[in-house]
DNA sequence: ATATCATATGAATGGCTACTCATATATAAA
DNA sequence: TTTATATATGAGTAGCCATTCATATGATAT
């Protein structure tokens, strides 16, 4: 994240070489599609309220569904979004099956995510 | 993140003491709408990519619209959501309009992203 | 085997959103 | 002022996605 002099504005409608700069360092980082990817699971309501649940609690399907006052179709599908991403894992217990989270990435991701909101509205 | 032995699971469909516990520390945590909302607005490629691209340099829209091969329009709708969310900020310099992050956490998230997206993969 | 309970899944749908096109605004240059 | 350039924005559209409904699967208990 460096600094630049902007004089080079008045010319030319482009900055050719800072363009080709940059795209040369992008070239060979982010993977923006599936980072994408991971972003938008995590971009919604439902998912970031199962995600903090899971957080608290290992717990199965019909109690997230009791805590978000959800239909259970609609827990299990966001709940196989989130698995196919591996953001949480399962494992059958007699007829439940109950999830946990699958990653410390995530835990961290929400945390930082949290600060975020919180520092635009304080 | 407490682990819990599902010995309950036997009797009933729902837990509700630990769904009462679970939803008490809810209650006093993530605004998972907002939250979700800054996700969102991170779950999509050309936005990744743009911030990608500012991480490494202030940039004004045509030097962004060149990087990504976009049209203009486009990438000026996504530059709006991204200054909305306050992801992003700009200045005037002349006749351009510079971007540059707006907020260390974003670099953060992102780089925290990468890792689990590399991990997936690795 | 049958009934019941927990979870998963396919199809259908309404709402959202990223992009395009056309155009407006704003700044600078001639 | 006129012209050109940079950016922003409104409308329109096609594609995606979260939810619901109906149903399937799978496990336990009777």
């Amino acid at each position: 994240m460096q600094e630049h002099e902007y004089d080079r504005c008045e010319e030319q409608s482009i900055h050719p070489e800072v363009v080709e700069c940059v795209r040369t360092q992008m070239l060979s980082s982010v993977p923006s599609e599936e980072l994408a990817q991971l972003f938008k699971v995590l971009g919604d309501s439902t998912r970031i309220r199962i995600l903090d649940a899971l957080y608290r609690s290992e717990l199965c399907v019909c109690d997230i569904t009791a805590l978000l006052g959800m239909n259970q179709s609609a827990v299990s599908h966001q709940l196989r979004v989130l698995r196919d991403a591996r953001i949480v894992k399962s494992r059958k217990h007699g007829k439940n099956v109950l999830y946990s989270l699958d990653d410390e990435h995530i835990s961290g991701l929400v945390c930082m995510g949290s600060e975020h909101v919180r520092e635009l509205k304080g």
